[in-house]
DNA sequence: GATTGCGGTCACATCATTTTACAGTTTTTT
DNA sequence: AAAAAACTGTAAAATGATGTGACCGCAATC
């Protein structure tokens, strides 16, 4: 999932929200139309939208409606108009801010921060079954707690920060051991044996970590 | 009672006032007319009143000046009128702010942030058994009094502040015992057990104080 | 000047975690 | 198919963190 839509049509402004938002470490994609605004948020989703009012085709009024009837995406709405009517409108259709054009990029970037952190603060990592709470330290498979300890939690956390990749086992253990530790790495294959008997259904068919021969690890 | 009383009659507004509210954590009650905020005030009550002056019924300004007559609950006006009588209306009638529609969410909720911080500054924090007062610094357990010493409390409160995360003992440390002590580590651990002697029904179960092993400790 | 109590330290018991060693198994190579 | 390499399983040992009770010194209080 991107992290924010951009729909609008005049390229310059889009390709330049696209390079300040990405400069603030946002996944950014962006669309020039109403129709492949909701062709990408289909297939790519996103966690926010930056919508001008003013687009060919399918106009922002409309879009903004169409994604909120089914998903609470917070909406951003950009709006050369000055009239009050579409500010109230943006709202009630349920957009979470209005911005005016010309606007401060500055004040954009502070809102997004804001809603990005109140609707998505969450140190956890979701993936199917298990999820990880960075805060508490805590691991849930099936929405049951499974005690982690120390290693095995850092262990865990780093290969799910890593999905789809392999790690190498010298990666893999510097990282969580770091690059003084003189043990042995044999110590690695224990303690992904031990998260395989804690988050595996059948410990020797491994569905989440799974072994890259010759490699190292890989979580998906 | 409730912590927020929304007066509302366009019903979008008010959900979505409601949603954003509740997202920040208020209890937020929801009226669509004069009438109706006056029946939820005198049952329910409420700590704060966000209000539309223009409202079928009774309007905005009465129910402003019969809410003021018994009670100085702080008021936020919304209008969508402009002209200055308005703004000077509400705040002679005693509306402790001001604001336009259509209204930026986050300046409303700033503003709703400093008005309870500064008419409820409870200064205390409650988590089940256990009530913590930061002016008096005494600690309740079940209600009854239960003696702390400085750093106990201050220990506790720090804990309680980041309620279910895991904080390392390092942390912890330096919070409470500063950075240029020299004091060991060590003492944190007796702290942590002094905690758990006057909280905890089984010290040897701990329920609130957790053992985050290798890490430090999690209130919870 | 004696008393009290807090905050800190220490030593040791206890316990969880990590490591190691080695045997067993699977996979890859020859 | 046999040999080699890589990985897994297991249990015991080593390590290191945590819990606990006793004790000490200082400062406030009487």
């Amino acid at each position: 999932m991107a992290d924010i839509l951009v729909v609008e049509d005049m390229v310059e402004i889009g390709e330049m929200l696209h390079d300040f938002l990405a400069a603030e470490g946002y996944d950014v994609y962006h669309a020039a139309s109403g129709e492949e605004a909701l062709e990408i948020y289909a297939s790519e989703g996103a966690k926010l939208l930056i919508l001008d009012i003013m687009l060919p085709g399918i106009d922002g009024f409309s879009l903004c409606k169409r994604i909120r009837q089914n998903a609470n995406t917070p909406i951003i709405i950009i709006s050369a108009r000055t009239n009050k009517d579409d500010k109230l409108n943006g709202l009630i259709l349920g957009a979470d801010d209005y911005i005016e054009k010309p606007f401060d990029i500055d004040l954009l970037i502070a809102k997004i921060h804001g809603i990005m952190k109140r609707r998505y603060a969450t140190d956890e990592i979701i993936d199917g079954d298990i999820r990880l709470d960075k805060n508490s330290r805590k691991v849930y498979l099936k929405g049951e707690e499974v005690a982690m300890r120390a290693k095995e939690f850092d262990l865990l956390l780093y290969m799910m920060e890593n999905k789809g990749k392999a790690l190498k086992k010298e990666d893999l253990f510097n990282k969580i051991w770091g690059f003084e530790s003189d043990s042995e790495p044999q110590t690695l294959n224990v303690h992904i044996k031990y998260l395989r008997d804690k988050l595996e259904e059948d410990s020797k068919k491994p569905v989440h970590i799974q072994t890259v021969w010759g490699i190292g690890y890989r979580y998906e």
